[in-house]
DNA sequence: GAAAGTACTTTCCATTAGGAAACTACTTCA
DNA sequence: TGAAGTAGTTTCCTAATGGAAAGTACTTTC
């Protein structure tokens, strides 16, 4: 007789995986979470404005995962008609729902540093 | 005259910062959050329990993820003098901190599944 | 003594992620 | 007229990710 899943195989621990693996796709990439905290900090941001602010990134990573942020609606994209044309980046009201998960991340983060600082 | 980072340049965002990439470094790949998800759920679990409970995964990526997690001890394993050696896997209490951000991770996920049965 | 269960490890392979540098295109300022 | 700033795109390359399948090693059960 074979075993079988016990935990898991309950309706509600089969959302809450597939409710993990949503928000890690959607937040995937080295740079998703850098781009929208600067965004949440900097209100509105253009293109050159966040390759200055996020240090190390390219244009070509900048430049595509703007694009999958805006495909998932959490930044949105508007050209301003100005003498030199100029992008505005700004996180949407949808966008800014991850503030609480960024802010947890980061608090742990930071403690994590403070408890190598600590115990060694 | 160049322009240079306005928002970034303070010392608390650089911080920040690091502290995303920290927390991203260690949480990295396909696997630990569901990891760190069933063990918290299931208390305490062997290889074998880990693998059926987590729908996709293989002994190899299991393995490996599993000693990541123990490496940064967010992860115990404690092997037990049973009949058929067995060994069982924990969340430390360390490991344990990371309940909220799975929460906050799980609830966004939860939202975003919601959203866009809601809107579309 | 063969099957099945424990816990992994190893090999081999394909896909993806991501970085550097160059390039496009258009505008304004000196 | 050329330097510098706007916002990207394209190409080329390497390194990392991760999956399938088989192998190791040891034990217990039928």
């Amino acid at each position: 007789m074979k075993k079988k899943s016990v935990i898991n195989d309950t309706p509600a621990c089969q959302i809450r995986m597939q409710a993990i693996s949503d928000t890690m796709g959607i937040l995937s990439g080295k740079w998703k979470f850098h781009i929208l905290g600067t965004l949440i900090e900097g209100r509105k941001l253009g293109f050159m404005d966040l390759l200055r602010e996020i240090d190390g990134i390219g244009s070509k990573m900048l430049s595509k995962e703007l694009q999958d942020l805006e495909m998932n609606h959490l930044v949105s994209r508007t050209v301003m008609n100005t003498k030199p044309i100029t992008v505005e980046y700004a996180v949407t009201e949808y966008g800014a729902t991850l503030a609480p998960l960024i802010d947890e991340l980061t608090k742990w983060g930071l403690a994590y540093r403070q408890s190598i600082h600590g115990s060694k």
